[in-house]
Parts: structure tokens; sequence; C-alpha cells
DNA sequence: TTAGTATTAATTTTT
DNA sequence: TTAATACTAA
């Protein structure tokens, strides 16, 4: 009678497991195994139940979740799920579309729109189509608003604006959709309203997925917006077989349109609704849980919990005040080498968390200095590069001829004659006919005369033209790394990101990594799946466990994984809670949750750091302290010295009234150590080999070397972390 | 007319 | 620090 499925289960999760058919909210803290509830709850209804595989639809937060749930789930039941549907939102809504384009103003070889795709788009509507200002009208306001209104399912011609700025948005949002259409594209929020529509305007489309889908398991709830909440109606519809499973005090994307008042709608919409409450944490100390409660029970309008586990006490959490970035990361790399040698600790259960990406550069310069390995999750984020976007939009115009942006984008990248001047005359050319960019081409192909043009630009547009052509021809009989390859070889693509300089060699570098992920894909897939997959991919998808080696990530990112240790940094006003923020208790509560979210990652140590000092788009500011760490009892926090070593404080915050900086005295700055090496020497370092030292100044109570190294390249190393040998000079 | 260079403006979080 | 834009040489 008792299955594997259920083992090692509490009575609240075993409860939430075996809960009966119909809707079901499982309301779960941090670390209370929620995702395992989902895993086990899937394996469940495989196994006791009876429900085939694929009459279950799973949606996660990312696909990196969804990889792991699926072979959790195959590992519970021994067997391949190739029917079972699990996958983002995002993801299967592409898929959907594809298979339903017949009932869409799309062809099958779609594509989809980035963010940076988007803006692009947006802007030539609202300066190119319409005419406005771009200052006065701007872009990413009008995309967010656009946003906003897909995310409700309104349609251009539905929107009734009600003051003249959205009358406004109303133009450019039917246009922009119109351009959508014309480049046979959809964006992000395209993906959900346009499958939601179908649904509501095909009922024999959505009974036919209803048909196939009996349940429907919903990860991350809190953070699902109004229409994927519409999809989980709409398909679980036949039979109400919801299972949600969610925390209000985790969600952080608000300003991507995710409501947590879908959990109240929820019990609106189903007064039936099974909720099972998860309070058992099995991850943190109780003193982190009681920290992270103190910050998180300020928020009103949420459902109390109260957090408790087994791991009573625990360390307390370290306070550190840094003076500025450069010694708050120091600190955060000393701490690390510390804990390494000292308390047993792998270097890859320990990440440093921040609010916003542009601080990751300070810290990984410590890390750089110091010699040791990092992994840093997004900054900028691998598909968004530009010689990455460069590529994708070269397979995408091969894939798609009507995508403009694209197009656009390549036309004259590299250079190749091809200018604002001619590119102008063609744009407006095709406006004129009525045709695209691609039919301009194409007509300017079969006549050459058509197009009041030079010889020169025609010479140019016609060379772009034929290999365009050629690579089309080849497209379906070469695997995708070849066609890569061609297309790279010839536009001469290395000639004009390889400078010769070491960012063009990690461009170079880049390209060559996703020409390895190409020629892995199965030869026979189509290359609609790897633009799909290249567009929906997320940074966190590719976290690897190889590398032993601390992670650096943003607090948004840092969701759902959790690491013995934790590093927040830059726990400053402005930077946490953000200065866009500060006006808006929404926004501020939300700030608060991501402080929770972040100190709720660690199991064992936490560690809080904020700098006096910080340098802000190149010039200096001074910070206070979060408002957030005051709230966290004064009694489970130790502060720290720059040496590492800790005291405890007294017995109230004291929190300054002014921001009057105090003098500002650097430690080391009176008394600078001896210097143990010069400039002209020759060193020796275990990792770049042999070098010549360039410069040396003390730094702090250390010593910071320049070093030009015969492989690695210049170099600034901290003399007591390097380990490098002098060899002579 | 194009391509390369100098200047200036701007930076939350991401499927 | 980067990205977009204005300017200048070829």
């Amino acid at each position: 009678m008792t299955s594997p499925i259920l083992d090692g289960l509490n009575d609240a999760q075993r409860s939430a497991v075996t809960a009966p058919d119909g809707p079901v909210l499982v309301l779960a803290g941090p670390g209370s195994g929620k995702t395992r509830v989902l895993t086990r709850r899937i394996a469940w209804l495989i196994q006791e139940r009876g429900v085939p595989p694929w009459r279950i639809l799973a949606v996660t937060f990312t696909n990196k979740a969804a990889r792991e749930m699926r072979q959790r789930v195959e590992g519970l039941l021994g067997e391949d799920l190739k029917g079972l549907s699990l996958g983002t939102f995002h993801a299967t809504c592409a898929r959907l579309l594809r298979r339903e384009a017949d009932f869409l103003p799309l062809t099958r070889e779609y594509v989809i729109y980035d963010t940076a795709d988007q803006r692009a788009l947006i802007k030539d509507v609202i300066v190119g189509d319409l005419n406005l200002d771009e200052k006065r009208v701007q872009p990413n306001r009008v995309l967010s608003a656009i946003s906003a209104l897909k995310d409700e399912m309104i349609t251009p011609e539905a929107y009734q604006p009600q003051v003249y700025r959205d009358e406004v948005v109303k133009r450019v949002y039917a246009r922009y959709q119109e351009r959508l259409l014309l480049n046979n594209a959809v964006d992000f929020d395209d993906l959900l309203m346009r499958t939601a529509l179908l649904f509501e305007e095909q009922p024999e489309v959505l009974a036919r997925y209803q048909r196939n889908t009996g349940h429907v398991l919903i990860d991350e709830f809190q953070d699902t917006n109004l229409v994927q909440y519409r999809l989980a109606r709409q398909l679980s519809g036949g039979e109400d077989n919801l299972f949600c499973v969610g925390d209000e005090d985790q969600s952080i994307y608000r300003w991507r349109g995710a409501d947590y008042r879908n959990v109240m709608r929820l019990r609106e919409d189903y007064p039936k609704l099974h909720t099972v409450l998860l309070e058992r944490n099995y991850r943190s100390t109780q003193l982190i849980l009681d920290a992270a409660q103190a910050v998180i029970d300020k928020n009103a309008q949420r459902t109390p919990k109260n957090l408790v586990t087994d791991r009573e006490g625990g360390p307390e959490i370290v306070l550190f005040e840094a003076f500025d970035e450069e010694e708050e990361a120091r600190f955060v790399v000393d701490t690390i080498a510390t804990l390494v040698a000292t308390e047993n600790i792998e270097p890859g259960e320990c990440a440093v968390m921040y609010r916003t990406n542009a601080q990751s550069r300070a810290v990984e310069e410590a890390f750089i200095r110091a010699g040791l390995p990092y992994r840093l999750v997004g900054a900028t984020r691998f598909y968004t590069r530009r010689e990455i976007k460069d590529l994708i939009a070269y397979l995408r115009v091969i894939h798609n001829p009507e995508d403009g942006v694209s197009l656009l984008r390549i036309i004259n990248t590299p250079p190749r004659g091809i200018g604002s001047k001619t590119l102008d005359t063609l744009v407006t050319w095709a406006g004129q006919h009525d045709l695209t960019l691609a039919g301009a081409l194409a007509a300017l192909a079969a006549d050459p005369d058509a197009i009041p043009l030079g010889g020169r630009a025609l010479n140019a547009l016609a060379g772009f033209a034929g290999m365009l052509e050629g690579w089309r021809d080849v497209r379906d009989k070469l695997p995708l790394g070849d066609l890569i390859r061609l297309v790279l070889d010839e536009v001469s693509y290395r000639d004009y990101v390889d400078d010769g300089t070491e960012q063009g060699a990690d461009r170079w570098a880049n390209v060559m990594e996703l020409v390895n992920v190409a020629a892995e894909y199965p030869a026979d897939a189509p290359l609609s799946t790897f633009l799909e997959e290249v567009a929906l991919v997320s940074d966190v998808d590719n976290l690897t466990e190889e590398a032993n080696a601390p992670t650096l990530l943003t607090l948004h990112a840092a969701k759902g994984l959790e690491y013995d240790v934790v590093f927040m940094v830059g726990l400053e006003d402005d930077m946490l809670p953000h200065a866009r923020s500060l006006d808006d208790p929404e926004q501020m509560a939300e700030e608060r949750r991501l402080m929770y979210v972040g100190m709720t990652r660690a199991r064992q140590r936490l560690y809080l750091t904020y700098a006096f000092q910080r340098l802000i788009w190149g010039s200096t500011e001074v910070k206070m302290r979060s408002r957030f760490v005051d709230d966290i009892p004064v009694d489970l926090v130790l502060s720290a010295r720059p040496d590492g070593s800790a005291y405890r404080r007294a017995t109230t915050w004291g929190r300054p009234s002014g921001r009057t900086p105090p003098k500002i005295t650097r430690t080391g700055d009176s008394a600078p150590p001896a210097q143990q090496f010069k400039a002209g020497q020759r060193v020796l370092h275990a990792k770049f080999g042999e070098g010549i030292v360039i410069e040396s100044r003390p730094s702090g109570a250390d010593e910071e070397v320049s070093v030009a190294f015969e492989e690695a390249g210049l170099k600034r190393l901290i003399v007591s972390f390097a380990n490098l040998t002098l060899l002579d000079g």
C-alpha cells in the first residue's frame, strides 16, 4: 500500500500530494519542499491514480526547473515520460502556436522577438511610421503600456483609452502589432495572449486541448500573470484539476505583470479550493528564518506564516560595513577563502547576490585579483550579446525572410557598403510600394532599375541578396553547425569581431560557443526549434554544477536556488530598496520580498554587507545602510571588521539621522607597507605563467601589482592572494 | 556615401 | 562602463 512516492514526506506535504481531484492550492514557505511536493504529485497521479502522462501539463518558471523536475519524476517512476508536457508557459505556448498556425495570421516559421528586437521595432513605428517625437513618446514607456494591455488580453481594436496619452499608445500599439505580423513575428507577451485568445475564439481548439489535459500543475504560482492564470483556467476547464504551488512572500516579478493576487483570484473563482499550508522549513537554520521572518512580517496583505525548522540556533548573521564597493568585494572573497580553508565549506556552496547586474563587476574584480574562479549568472546574458544576436539574426532571416528587424540588423553587418543613405532609399521605396524590406530586395533582384540607387549600392545589395539566397538553398541540406560556419565564412565575420583585442577574442569565442551548441543539435531538428529555444532560454538555465566555484547572481536569478553560504552585497537604501521603488508602497513591498528571498536562500550562514560610499556611473555617492537590515533583530547579528573578526553590536541599531559623511580615513594610507615588487621584475604565477611587473602600488594593507603575462595578457593582482614568485630582476 | 572616430547620454529586476 | 549619436576623413 505504501509507495516510495510518499516516502520522507511530512503530514502536510503528504496531504498535498494525495489531495483529491479538483482545485488545489499549496501555500508554502521557502525551503518547505514545494517543488518536491509538485514532483511527487505528478508521480502519484501517474502511478496511484492511473493518469496517463500525456494527460498532465506541468508548468515551471524556468526551463532548468522543468528539466530537473522531469528527471526527478522519471527517477521516481523508473521510466521515460515522453508524453508528459513539462515546461514554462512561454515555451508551451510557442509550441502550441506553431502547431495551430493555421488559425493565426502567422506562418509556422514565425520568430520570437526579445526585448531588444521589440525596442527596435517600436522605435521604428514611433519615429518612422507615425512621425512622433521619440522624446515625447518614449519607446520603453509605450512598450510597457502595451505589455500591460496584452496581459489583460486587450487588443488594439478593443482598447478604449481615457486620456490623450493613451490615445497615442493605442495608435502605436495598433501599428506595432501590424508590423509584428508583417515580420511574421511575435513578442513574449503575444505568445501568451495569442494562445489565450485562440482558446477563446476557437472553442473546438480549446476542447481538443482540454481532452488532452486532465491535470494542470503550476509551480511558482505567485509569479504568474493574468494571461497565465487564464490559460491555466482554460486548460483545466474540463475538470478543474488545477494544482498550484506558490508563496506570496516570494513574488518578485510584479514589474513583469506577475500578480500575487492570483492567489486571491483562485480562492474566489474556486469556492471548493483545497488549501494546504507548508510551514516547516528544511533548508535554513532557525536563526536565519527568524531574521527573514522579521523582515517579511512588515509587509501587510499576506497570509501570515510561521516558519519553523528542527535546526535550532545556528551561527549569527554577519554584517559588514565596507568603506566602498572594492572593500566590500574584498571582504566577500576573503571570507569565502577563509571558510573554504577552515570550515570545510565547498566554494560551489557559496553565492554572492546583488540587486542589479552592474554590481557584479566589483565582486568579479575581487575574485580575479585573488586569482580565484567564480561562476557568473546573467550580467550580459549570452544570447543578448552583440555577436550572438548578429548570428541569430542571420539565421532568422534565412528561416523567415519577412523578419525585417533582423534583416535590418545584418544587412550591413559586417559593413558591406550598404550605408544609411542606401537603406533610407530602400525603406522609403518599400513603403511607397506597400512592400516589406524583403519584398524590396526581391523586386531589386527582378529588376535592378526598379529603385533609384547608385551602381555601387546596387552591387552591394545584389551581393548580399545572392549570399542570402545561397544560404536558403542549402538550409535544409546542411547540419545547423555547418550552415552557421558557412555564413560566418562568407561574411568574414571573424575579421569583423576579432579585432586583436582581448574583448575581440572573447567575442569570437562566444561565436564559436554558439557554433558548438548548434553542432550538437539533432540533424533533423528544424531551424525553428533551435531559434525558439534560443529565444526562450534564461541564463540560469545554463547554470551547470560542474565547476566548484562561488556563484554570482542577482536576487531575481536566485529564486528557487539554495546555498550553504549566502552573501548579500550592496544592502543600501537606493540599491535595495532600489531608488526607483521608493515612492511606491507596492514596489517597496516587492523590494522587501526580494530581501526575504535572498536571506532564505542560505542554509548555514548569511553575510550581509553594505558600503559607506559607492561608485555609481563614474561618480562616488555616499550611501546609508538599507532600512531592511534594521528590521532584523539586532541580537541575531554580529558585526565584522575588515580583518574578519566579529563583535556584537549594542542592543539597538542606532540609525544615523543625517547623511553627513564623516571624515574619510583609509586604513593603510598613513603607513604604506613595504613593497615586495617593482616594475620590470620577472614573476611567475601558478595560473597565468610568466610575466613582467608593469606597476606596483600599495592597496590598503596590501600590495597591488599590474603584470603583463606572456600568455594571459595584462592582469591586476593582489600580492597576498596571487602567490607570485619572483624569478629575477 | 560610407566608415571610422569623438562625444555624450544613460543604466532594475527577465520569460 | 557601455550604447547610441554626432562628426569628420576618405
